[in-house]
DNA sequence: GCGACAG
DNA sequence: ATCTTGTCGC
């Protein structure tokens, strides 16, 4: 079931319905597999209030793309960690209106599950689009964990408060890894696959890059 | 009280 | 997130 609720909230606001929410999180296998896989991501400048968001969109099976979004809107939450959905999310809903082919599976760049509270912007954007989607972070925002090893495919566990909340996930030879979590509707399992599968022959999936690619483009055009 | 702290 | 040249390694 999808949820709503305001964005215009105070951290304090936020922290509860973070707390809230994190009860609706499905964390459990895809209920299909998916046909299309999309990244997002945001970009601005260092001082600007202005945000670009947006989503490309991947045929699961040739890679290939077939459909992109994107859209330019002021920031209305400043970023705190912990508190990363409330930015970002509502100009990715924005751009997510815009797309054709709403994607079966969306790869985060942020975490999902590997957060203080359990819902990060994954849990957020997953369980408001009710869409299926899992976070694959460039770095740690809670949790321990031993180094995986040096190989391309090896993980070791992201264990926070004894809960075991995400894996760290070595998608290059010798390259620093990623950070994976569920984010709603996936077992960790699947999003360390798809993790794998989509990285080659980046650090990070090549959904996550062609969606950092075009929001970059979106901003230097302005 | 002292660090840590997604993007 | 973004600012940035060269530079080390495969």
């Amino acid at each position: 079931m999808p949820i709503e609720h305001p964005w215009d909230v105070t951290l304090e606001e936020a922290r509860a319905l973070q707390e809230r929410l994190r009860t609706q999180v499905v964390e459990a296998p895809l209920p299909a597999p998916p046909r299309t896989v999309a990244g997002a991501d945001i970009s601005y400048d260092k001082h600007s209030p202005v945000l670009f968001a947006a989503f490309v969109v991947f045929d699961a099976a040739t890679l290939e793309v077939v459909d992109v979004a994107g859209v330019k809107r002021e920031a209305t939450f400043p970023y705190v960690p912990g508190y990363l959905s409330f930015r970002e999310v509502p100009p990715l809903l924005a751009a997510w209106e815009g797309l054709t082919v709403k994607p079966d599976l969306i790869v985060c760049d942020g975490q999902g599950r590997a957060h203080p509270r359990r819902f990060g912007l994954a849990c957020h954007l997953g369980l408001w689009l009710d869409t299926p989607a899992f976070g694959c972070g460039k770095t740690r925002l809670c949790g321990t964990f031993e180094a995986p090893g040096p190989a391309r495919g090896s993980h070791s566990p992201l264990v926070h408060r004894d809960e075991h909340v995400g894996e760290v996930v070595r998608t290059r030879d010798r390259v620093q890894p990623v950070y994976v979590s569920v984010g709603h509707r996936i077992s960790l399992p699947e999003a360390v696959d798809w993790t794998l599968r989509l990285a080659p022959p980046y650090r990070q999936p090549l959904t996550t890059r062609a969606a950092h690619d075009e929001v970059n483009r979106l901003r230097r055009l302005g």
